[in-house]
DNA sequence: TTTCTTTGACCGATA
DNA sequence: TTATCGGTCAAAGAA
């Protein structure tokens, strides 16, 4: 990568980053769930929802290698251990002795949210293009001696989000909202998936691109028959297979770190991103901006920079990511399509894929995925950003990005078990509804919290949390029976005594120590 | 010579 | 109207 290459010494001395694999929103939570839909088990149920994107990755994926075709990803993933109901709980599978798998389970069971449970049918389809193999194909991300997982936790954010910025810049997206944009004709490039209120954007979805090749521990998966040199280094924030040019460099406010902006530098591609990265050169932040309008670049260029390329290997994604025929997508789509019927809590979904660190110095760690429109005046075209950032610290160990998925109305943004104080309000253009600031009112608790409301869909929020509570859920709120009524269709939390928020908190390496939560957020951001 | 990065300046949007 | 900020341009330098 041109980012890369010409770096001066003090700048290239980074440690290597991940590239990231950004789960598509939802994405996650079908398997969890054991599946929905037409294929995979019938309505998953217990499924423990704790295990980080790289264990679910792991775990989803471990008996699937080649797979020729998304439904047979699906089907693949389906049999996978994450998704099946019946799934041992990570402490009986725990073994302790220090090896890969192990040790993996003990991150299992160290991250595993007690209580938290999912025994609801999937909210979330799979998307048409998130291909498992897309996220395992990520360099070192099994790689033996590296840990449990082969990556660091703070690597495997960045894989995450780095192939999710891939993926969304693979395919042009389209967002639905059946609540409040359901009229307009689809000029849909996907399909949407939909629960029965609300009609989720097909999120960018993961191309199996495996231009991020795999390299799995054995007891995870066999799937290193398509490992690749896991020289490749996945911190490279700008070896997401496509090109880019450095336009500029700026120091924002609010950033400690400068923020580098990109092009890419094939002809007439509209794709930008921004890169933040701390002084030690890890990145921060990426957002990636617009669509591209042209296919990868060429797989000797890739394959040279990644290895082998599962989108050049797998043609079924390939064409129809690249081509525009989705119909093996959208089959997939349906496969996973959304049965549930929750009109109580299903009006927004919104996802916090959410990191936690085992270290003093895990700081956040955010995931956006945000749609945006960019350079097209028609609204129902959208372009994505997809965000990650991690405020820098720079020996930071994270745990594996716990995936939270929170399903909230707008009756129920503050009931999430904990008091807050508005101590801010944002408008920000664009979008009629202010951003709002919250704080803990508990006496020496620094957790904030951040809800913003899509400009189209007041019901849509994104709520974002920040830090970590020190202290125990107050009191049962007495104006909470909006959280029990989203509770109650939303078992995750049920268990939990909880809002979502103290679950996940609770469940953070089972300590209440202070430690900042990393955080993964994805955001779907209605732009007008 | 070409390509790419760096970096100060400029511009438009916003408060 | 002005100040601030984010984003971009483009000249200069490096590889």
């Amino acid at each position: 990568m041109a980012e890369n290459g010409n770096r001066p010494p003090s700048k290239s001395s980074a440690p290597p980053r991940p590239t990231i694999v950004l789960p598509p929103r939802s994405s996650f939570e079908t398997l969890f769930n054991g599946g929905g839909g037409g294929v995979g088990s019938g309505g998953g149920h217990g499924v423990s929802f704790s295990p980080g994107p790289m264990t679910l990755v792991s775990n989803f994926f471990a008996d699937n290698d080649e797979f020729k075709s998304f439904s047979q990803l699906l089907a693949g993933a389906m049999a996978s251990p994450v998704a099946r109901p019946n799934f041992p709980p990570p402490e009986d599978r725990s073994s302790g002795d220090g090896s890969v798998g192990g040790d993996a389970d003990f991150r299992f069971k160290q991250n595993r949210p007690a209580g938290l449970t999912v025994s609801q049918p999937s909210m979330f389809s799979v998307p048409p293009g998130l291909s498992p193999a897309g996220l395992l194909d990520s360099p070192g991300l099994f790689s033996p001696g590296q840990g449990p997982f082969g990556m660091t936790h703070q690597q495997a954010l960045a894989q995450v989000t780095a192939q999710a910025a891939q993926a969304h810049s693979h395919m042009p997206i389209q967002t639905d909202y059946s609540t409040s944009l359901s009229a307009e004709p689809a000029t849909t490039q996907l399909p949407a998936f939909t629960t029965s209120t609300t009609t989720y954007q097909e999120m960018p979805s993961l191309v199996a691109d495996s231009s991020i090749a795999v390299k799995e521990s054995s007891d995870i998966s066999q799937a290193d028959q398509r490992s690749q040199s896991s020289s490749f280094t996945v911190d490279k924030p700008n070896d997401d297979g496509y090109n880019w040019r450095k336009y500029g460099q700026k120091q924002v406010k609010g950033s400690e770190f400068p923020r580098s902006y990109y092009k890419c530098t094939h002809p007439n591609c509209p794709v930008k991103k921004k890169v933040e990265r701390s002084l030690d050169g890890q990145i921060t932040e990426i957002i990636y901006k617009g669509q591209h309008n042209h296919q990868l670049p060429q797989p000797s260029k890739r394959a040279k920079d990644f290895g082998n390329s599962n989108v050049q290997g797998n043609p079924n994604f390939s064409s129809q990511v690249h081509s525009g025929n989705f119909n093996k997508s959208k089959e997939g789509m349906n496969a996973y399509s959304i049965s549930r019927k929750d009109p109580e809590s299903s009006q927004a979904t919104h996802e916090h894929l959410s990191g936690t660190s085992d270290s003093e110095e895990a700081g956040d760690a955010e995931t956006v995925v945000k749609e945006k429109d960019e350079d097209e005046p028609d609204p129902k075209r959208r372009s994505t950003e997809v965000r990650y950032s991690e405020p820098a610290s720079s020996h930071r160990t994270l745990t594996e990005p716990r995936i939270i998925v929170q399903t909230t109305s707008e009756v129920d943004l503050l009931d999430d078990g904990y008091r807050w104080r508005k101590y801010g309000q944002k408008v920000v253009k664009g979008n009629p509804y202010p951003r709002s600031y919250y704080k803990c009112t508990t006496p020496g608790c620094n957790v904030r919290k951040h809800v913003e409301r899509a400009s189209t869909d007041p019901k849509a929020v994104i709520t974002t949390y920040e830090g970590k509570h020190n202290h125990d859920v107050p009191a049962a709120k007495t104006s909470s029976h909006h959280t029990v009524n989203n509770n109650a269709s939303n078992p995750r939390f049920q268990n939990t005594g909880t809002g979502n928020h103290g679950s996940f908190n609770k469940m953070d390496l089972g300590s209440n120590d202070q430690q900042p939560i990393g955080r993964l957020r994805l955001k779907e951001e209605q732009i007008t």
